[in-house]
DNA sequence: AACCAGGACGTGA
DNA sequence: TCACGTCATGGT
């Protein structure tokens, strides 16, 4: 990792301080991974992440998982996602052919706990028509941005986990640590966050997934201690 | 009992 | 371009 390093900037010595303080944290979460019960501690939700293990999504299945949980997880959070991504599954329409055909209506109701749910069952339906089309290539991201329903966030988010891609996603939580930590201001916007990141770490496919997820890890502890002042001292900086 | 969650889109200035 | 309003359920 980063921390072989001896000359490391900014960005990259923040990612070495949560990597320790946290470790890997085994982003994207899958539901099948429940069942086999690879279980970290961490916050929310406790299933599905496979620290360490970067070989998922290891089926066509899981990869379209990813990219629906992505579309849930809208200003959402994984918990409520979760619940809805359960329901698509035990329904058997977690795949691009089946939201495709089902009414609308229907999916919205088996979409219910992630809110949202006329919003995000038109987004489902207008992603799973774009990504039957794909016929198992890899979108760009300009292509994943024409899709109505996805941002930014959410193409990189795609792209990072589903289509294993090294491409940095900027979350909400990203901005809020990043410009308490004056590395960025607080107005800044995600096309210019985003190649701040890229430019200060090498492409490296691990290295992205996890700074993703140890963000919004660190992002939740701060929140839950509703403390938003604490995330400089936190990181031992 | 308000506030927020792993955002995106539509609108009017 | 930008600042707001809207979408909606369920946690704390």
């Amino acid at each position: 990792m980063l921390t072989h390093n001896i000359k490391m900037n900014k960005i990259e010595r923040i990612y070495s301080s949560l990597y320790k303080k946290y470790g890997p944290q085994g982003w994207w979460p899958l539901l099948e991974l429940n069942i086999k019960g690879v279980n970290p501690t961490k916050t929310g939700s406790m299933k599905g992440y496979h620290p360490g293990d970067y070989s998922y999504p290891c089926t066509e299945k899981q990869r379209f998982e990813i990219c629906v949980g992505a579309i849930l997880t809208q200003n959402t959070s994984w918990i409520q996602a979760e619940k809805s991504l359960s329901n698509l599954n035990s329904a058997k329409i977690l795949n691009p052919k089946s939201i495709i055909e089902i009414e609308r209506g229907k999916l919205a109701s088996l979409i219910k706990p992630a809110g949202y749910f006329n919003q995000k069952s038109r987004k489902l339906k207008e992603f799973s028509d774009f990504y039957f089309g794909l016929k198992g290539k890899i979108p760009s991201r300009e292509q994943l941005l024409n899709v109505w329903g996805i941002g930014e966030e959410t193409a990189d988010s795609m792209l990072l986990y589903a289509f294993k891609i090294p491409t940095f996603v900027v979350d909400a939580y990203t901005k809020r640590i990043f410009s308490a930590l004056g590395i960025i201001n607080k107005n800044a916007k995600y096309s210019e966050i985003k190649p701040l990141f890229e430019s200060s770490i090498k492409k490296n496919l691990e290295i992205y997934q996890e700074y993703h997820a140890l963000i919004v890890e660190h992002g939740k502890r701060i929140m839950e201690k509703n403390n938003q002042a604490a995330f400089a001292a936190d990181l031992h900086l």
